[in-house]
DNA sequence: ATCATCAATCGAAGCGCTTCGACAATCCAA
DNA sequence: TTGGATTGTCGAAGCGCTTCGATTGATGAT
């Protein structure tokens, strides 16, 4: 494998000058960065990232802490593993995965020996003990998510606040005065991630700035479960025109299956809007509006933000991300409206 | 941050001695260890993961390769990728994770600047371009999954095969003559893994060796597409009284919706075995017979190949894991035998 | 003409570790 | 006893890179 004293000895120069035509942190003759160019180009060259570290004390790598609890949605972490994969990248750095178990120990461990120069955290909850190992280290660290103390913290999400309303208020201006909401099994809003509650409590504090009826219910991921929810919402909104859904894939397909067989049009006599979702909602029967959970977005930001962390000082802040709503062909005006 | 230089001080021994007495490479004396041991602790020493790669050539961390297709199965993938972060970590090593659009480039860019070890490469696909750069690169590597060539490749899998025989079997030890096989998407068949088609082939010669009538039919992920599939198997299998699946999640659970509707008894009437499945089988109603896809050991002893192949010569080879059959409450006699 | 300025390059120091060779001390078999 | 092994330790040489002066001409303002 060719170092750069071979490259230097090619191209003709001093290794420091191939360093600096690299790197391109002094000026360097056209001609000569041509040589070298043609030099590293022809012996296949490649930095050895070990003396990179050792000598720049920059490793370009960013450690991705993504735990796995059982009410994790795998592919709505996937989303986010790889959209924070993929940012990286594009700021040339590399990406250490740390999981579960390793939490605390293995962000300590990477920062300790200067294996990353920062840290993104997934699926932070609200009372996460990552947070205090990351205040701890110092390093330059973005939370997606938003735990319950974010002093001196970076944090990136969605708007579910934001998203709650948006949801609601396309839904009044087609003229429901009706809405329920199906939420998350009951053990989300107990504990851990505070996403379902946000969302939950904005809603409902929206439909009552707004003068809409609005009613809430959790809702578990069976048939059964689903019936109930649904049962649920309609014993408190006898004339819920619309439902929102604040919950997993799963859930979505059982509803669409429920409201067949009972054979309640979707939209004509129930409109849905499902929000903050992980997944498409093209495929369902009919495709479902949708205020998507940018993982994308997301990633790419928090990436950003650990960037600009490392070039310089950042304020630690919160950042949240606005909800923007697709339309698909699940909502329609409230069937009495239509008349 | 305490360096080598600083423990040695503390300890009041010289540095080499601090590296002997922390790799073992040498003998120290005991008191000696017990004082290097307490600067350590005392300092929180770390040893810098750059200087050590760049003097032991060695960096601790392995690539992960793992993309990320339309048909990629998230949550199976996840699996995959979290067994193998468990089980590197159990050799103390980090992984690094490559995804899509990176997978050649970025399989050649950490290699070439030394920045991992080794190898994991998951989700292989037949014609992968993935192995051509592994072969070339000549660095320690394990596939998860078998490519149309394994010359000179180590590769890890499930026996799909012998699951394929294994499932049958089993069903024929329940009397069962008329077996029927739901598969995956077409699409499947034709292109990429050829997991699909290897468990296929065997399932229908396992058949025809055994004198027992199967069949086989692709099914898509929709109640349109599992009913097609379930009544195409009927029309070639008059008598079935039991299926096997080897497809994804969804379809099991929309198979039980139809059969429930269809008041199919499971598995009174028909039995069902869940083959290759990533995921859990018990929360479906009744809860499904598996052969689980062994997404743990096959991470595991991916990496257990990779240190292996580390520590000294590994002759390439393909090593496949042998199916466990998992009894639930989905399978029982056929409804003629119980009679 | 004169002196600071800047572009372009080089040499050398050092990042923190591993590892080799040396050396002293201790050990046990002959 | 003696000498070859073994144990325990040290010093020093790198590993391949970045970066800090220093040097040499050329450039331009005075």
């Amino acid at each position: 494998m060719a170092n750069i004293t071979d490259v230097a000895r090619v191209a003709g120069v001093s290794i420091s000058t191939v360093s600096y035509a690299l790197s391109g942190k002094r000026p360097i003759a056209e001609a000569t960065k041509t040589r070298i160019a043609e030099a590293v180009h022809e012996l296949g060259y490649r930095p050895n990232a070990g003396a990179r570290m050792l000598a720049g004390s920059r490793t370009n790598i960013l450690a991705l802490t993504a735990p796995m609890h059982e009410d994790t949605h795998p592919p709505a972490l996937m989303a986010f593993v790889l959209a924070v994969v993929t940012a990286a990248r594009s700021f040339d750095y590399d990406v250490l995965l740390l999981t579960e178990g390793e939490a605390t120990t293995g962000l300590r461990r990477v920062a300790s020996s200067s294996l990353v120069d920062g840290i993104v955290m997934l699926d932070v909850t609200t009372d996460d003990e990552r947070t205090a190992v990351v205040r701890e280290l110092g390093l330059p660290s973005v939370l997606i998510g938003i735990p319950g103390d974010t002093e001196g913290l970076t944090c990136v999400d969605l708007d579910f606040e934001a998203a709650a309303r948006l949801s609601l208020a396309r839904l009044v201006e087609l003229g429901h005065t009706s809405v329920g909401l199906m939420g998350h099994a009951e053990q989300l809003y107990g504990r851990g991630s505070n996403y379902a509650p946000r969302f939950r409590d904005s809603f409902l504090e929206a439909g009552g700035e707004s003068g809409i009826a609005t009613a809430f219910h959790t809702t578990e991921a069976t048939r059964e479960g689903v019936e109930a929810s649904l049962d649920g919402l309609r014993a408190q909104l006898p004339d819920m025109t619309a439902v929102v859904l604040n919950c997993n894939e799963n859930i979505h397909g059982i509803l669409l299956e429920v409201l067949r067989e009972r054979e309640v049009a979707v939209p004509a006599a129930l409109s849905i809007v499902s929000a903050c979702s992980s997944f498409s909602t093209e495929h369902f029967l009919p495709p479902i509006d949708v205020i998507p959970l940018p993982a994308q977005s997301s990633g790419q930001r928090a990436v950003e933000l650990v960037v600009q962390q490392l070039a310089g000082f950042v304020d630690p802040h919160v950042e949240l991300i606005a909800p923007t709503y697709q339309r698909k062909q699940s909502t329609a005006p409230p069937a009495a409206a239509a008349l």
